[in-house]
This record gives C-alpha cells, structure tokens and sequence, in this order.
DNA sequence: TTTTCTGCAAAGGTTTTGCACCAAT
DNA sequence: ATTGGTGCAAAACCTTTGCAGAAAA
C-alpha cells in the first residue's frame, strides 16, 4: 500500500502480517516506540506478534531507512517513522511525544567547523534534542 | 588532588581508592570507555575493583557532570572525562578514539530555530559525530 | 515447492539490586 | 562510632540466536 512496500519487495523481502503490523503501529505513533511497546500494541492487530519478530523487523526496516533508531533515557531504543529530509527529533521529557525537524543546515555549518579544528573526517552524526512540548508546558 | 575531590566531598561523598581509580583511568583514556573496560583497566592498579562498584561511580560523576555517557555502537555506553565548555565528541569509527569540540554556538542557534518551528522549549540535546580521525585517514 | 519469516525457548550481554562486610570520616 | 561504600551473588533488563513449523512467493 504504501511504498515502504515496495522498497522490501524489491530487496526480496516479504511482505508479510507482522511487517505490516508494526509499521502501522508506527504510523500512529506520536512519539518513540521500544519494541515491547510496539509487541503490545501490535497484539491488539495480530495477536500472535512476537518480541523477537518485532526485533528482527525493525533491524530490517533501518537497514532501508524507514525507520529510526533515537537514544531514550529509559534504557532501551525508541523507533520511529523516517520522514525523508527530516532526520532528527525533538523528544518531551514528560510525555514522550515527538517532532521532526530540519536541521541540516545547520549541522552541515557546524560539521565543516569542526573538521577543520580536530582534522576528524566526519561520516555521521546524531543529533537529538529534549525539552517540553507544547502541551506540557501548558499543564505546567 | 584534582577538584573532583573537592566536588565529591562537598557534596558529602567519600574519597575512596575505587573512585581514585575510575576518575584515574578515564584522564588516561583518548577514548570512551565502557564500564567493563574501566574495570579491566583499573584492576591493574586495584585488584579488587568491582563492576558493581564502577557502574556507581560513573552515575555518581556522571551526577556531578564530571563525566559524560556517550552511546557507542556496541550497544553499551561508553564513558569520558567531562572537559566543562567543551561538552561534545567525535568518535573515530575505526579506532574508537574521541575528540572534543566546542560547539555550543552553532547549537544555541539550531535550538532556537527548533524551538520557534515546533512549539517545544528545548532543555537538553545530545550530539555526538562519528568519522574518521587523522591517523585512521591516513592508514586508509 | 522453495525460500523466507515467524515464534518459542534459550542464551548473551549490560545494568541494577540486596546484603553482609569494610573503610572513610 | 557512624555512615557510606564495596564487592559478591543474583536478579532484571534488553537484545540476539537456534530451530522447527508456518507462510509468502
């Protein structure tokens, strides 16, 4: 249906019910989901969904970018939906939700910065911000 | 000696040989350390440095801000002497050695942009870059 | 039918907790 | 003497791996 699709059917992956289960669980995700997180909410569309599948699926969908992988405090991973062009994430320390901004520019200034002061040849980067969201500076 | 000490015993912490150790053994490494290796490490110079007790110095400098928990891609976190002003890493891909760079500015800057096109007040952000460094570019 | 995927069970690795002993103040 | 720290053992996690059965192509 959507072309996440058609990116594993052309690597020769299977479309199948779980694949399918937890990119919809993502879909309606506001905010970062661990792969126990996604398991429970995925039984709710395919009872018999396993931990282990929800692992190996999401390890598939980052190896094609269409998720990612952000650091949560808790310990464990987050995955969320890539959005093409927005590659990092601004997390609510309260209530967990998510927004995806455009920071490239930016980053791409300070990169050029910062391999001229160290003499590192800079491959990637990791980026992720914390604070409240609108919603819960509201409530205080 | 150093004003780690001092920070420790003013908080009304203890100055003990396991903390001298952990503390000694990061001002030695160019690259961050897991707990494990800390331990490995420190065991040279105490032999009866526990895992346990490591992990809760590095929470308990970590606390202080006297050391910085940076993810590595092994999935364990690795652990540097926090330098204050100087508060990001480039991490060689190869060598695992680290590098510091200053880059508050440029990051102020993408956080107050960030701030007005989301909503969200930001109160903390994690950024880490990985690469190459000099030497490892050299050898190819 | 053939190959891949799934799910269970079990293992592997990191990090935390409980508790008795030890050490810094 | 007190209080806090240490280290061992064991628990609690998250994540990965092996394998037989199930499902997609």
């Amino acid at each position: 249906m959507m072309d996440w699709e058609k990116c594993l059917a052309d690597a020769g992956c299977r479309i199948t019910a779980p694949r399918r289960v937890v990119v919809q669980i993502l879909q309606g995700a506001s905010a970062p989901l661990s792969p126990q997180e996604i398991m429970e909410q995925g039984q709710h569309l395919h009872h018999k969904l396993g931990l282990v599948t929800v692992y190996r699926t999401l390890t598939l969908l980052a190896e094609f970018d269409l998720v990612r992988r952000v650091h949560r405090e808790d310990g464990c991973h987050g995955y969320v939906l890539a959005s093409p062009g927005h590659q990092h994430h601004v997390i609510c320390q309260r209530c967990g939700s998510a927004a995806e901004f455009p920071g490239e520019g930016d980053i791409l200034a300070l990169i050029e910065r910062v391999e001229a002061g160290t003499g590192y040849r800079v491959n990637d980067h990791l980026l992720q911000l914390s604070g409240l969201c609108p919603d819960c500076q509201a409530q205080g």
